[in-house]
DNA sequence: CCCGGAACCTGAAGGC
DNA sequence: TGCCTTCAGGTTCCGG
């Protein structure tokens, strides 16, 4: 479900919420949560303390209680919510609860279970550790990302996927900003001149950045802590219009599988 | 090392 | 109505 736009929707809302809460209680509800860290040093690492501040790195949400405790990071992947409630929240689906002292809850639903609650203390993952560059950060230049794509032979929309390259860009939004730039996802990443590495740089940022301030986009599972679905939805040009005419130009947007997963372009418009 | 494909899950939607 | 297939916003693992 959640790519960058989605995940620092949440961060945002919940911020504003739960900095300066102290968890008073971590309860888990389905195992699949607690796979990778066991459930008694997640609680160690959380009940008791205060949170300090909420940071996101790629698609992961960072929890931190301060200087002497490791981040708590949460992972959404698919279906993931965090929503917060005041009375205890009633899901099917709820896997695992915050409960914060003076407020309620922060409730983590997730229909699929991939999800998952790990802590950055040196045996987080190697997905983790990898990280690439943050494209809203300053040092995501044009150069670094000419630097980047050069190297690789990758067809371009997939290289946008690689979160050890870029972190935070997920299916929707590598298919958005390949429409936006004008070029064909399945060109060679390395085959791009240094006009389509700009345009493609500043389409990351227009994208992104739209889509964060539109909160979101939804198809189905996402939602912000509130519930409130995200609105970029209806700003989406190219993802799920298959068999649709491109509003640029008329042309039917085409519909191809890469890796495993759907990339939407328009056959006109892109080169 | 790189790559593709499967696996991990549940549910919705479409075809018949 | 119901059965079957396909698809879904992500990452990790395994074999070649």
């Amino acid at each position: 479900m959640p790519e960058l736009p989605e995940v620092e929707t949440i961060r945002r809302s919940l911020a504003d919420v739960i900095v300066g809460k102290k968890v008073s209680d971590l309860e888990f509800f389905h195992p699949r949560v607690h796979r990778h860290t066991d459930p008694e040093t997640l609680q160690q690492a959380s009940i008791g303390n205060t949170i300090k501040s909420i940071d996101r790195r790629g698609k992961y949400l960072l929890l931190n209680f301060g200087d002497d405790v490791p981040p708590f990071a949460i992972h959404l992947r698919m279906s993931g919510q965090l929503l917060l409630s005041k009375e205890i929240l009633e899901s099917k689906h709820l896997r695992a609860r915050f409960t914060l002292q003076g407020y309620g809850f922060l409730n983590f639903v997730d229909i699929r279970t991939f999800g998952s609650f790990f802590l950055i203390d040196g045996n987080e993952s190697e997905g983790y550790k990898k990280l690439g560059i943050e494209p809203l950060s300053d040092d995501f230049t044009s150069e670094l990302l000419g630097q980047l794509v050069e190297k690789s032979s990758t067809p371009i929309k997939q290289f946008l996927l690689m979160q050890d390259r870029i972190a935070g860009i997920g299916n929707i939004y590598a298919s958005e900003i390949c429409f936006d730039a004008k070029i064909l996802p399945y060109r060679h990443s390395y085959s791009l001149s240094k006009i389509e590495i700009d345009d493609l740089h500043s389409s990351i940022l227009k994208i992104l950045n739209r889509a964060i301030s539109e909160m979101g986009t939804t198809l189905s599972d996402f939602r912000r802590p509130d519930g409130q679905p995200g609105e970029f939805s209806n700003s989406l040009k190219i993802y799920g219009h298959k068999d649709l005419p491109c509003e640029v130009c008329g042309t039917t947007i085409k519909r191809m599988v890469q890796h495993g997963r759907s990339t939407f372009f328009c056959p006109q418009c892109q080169h």
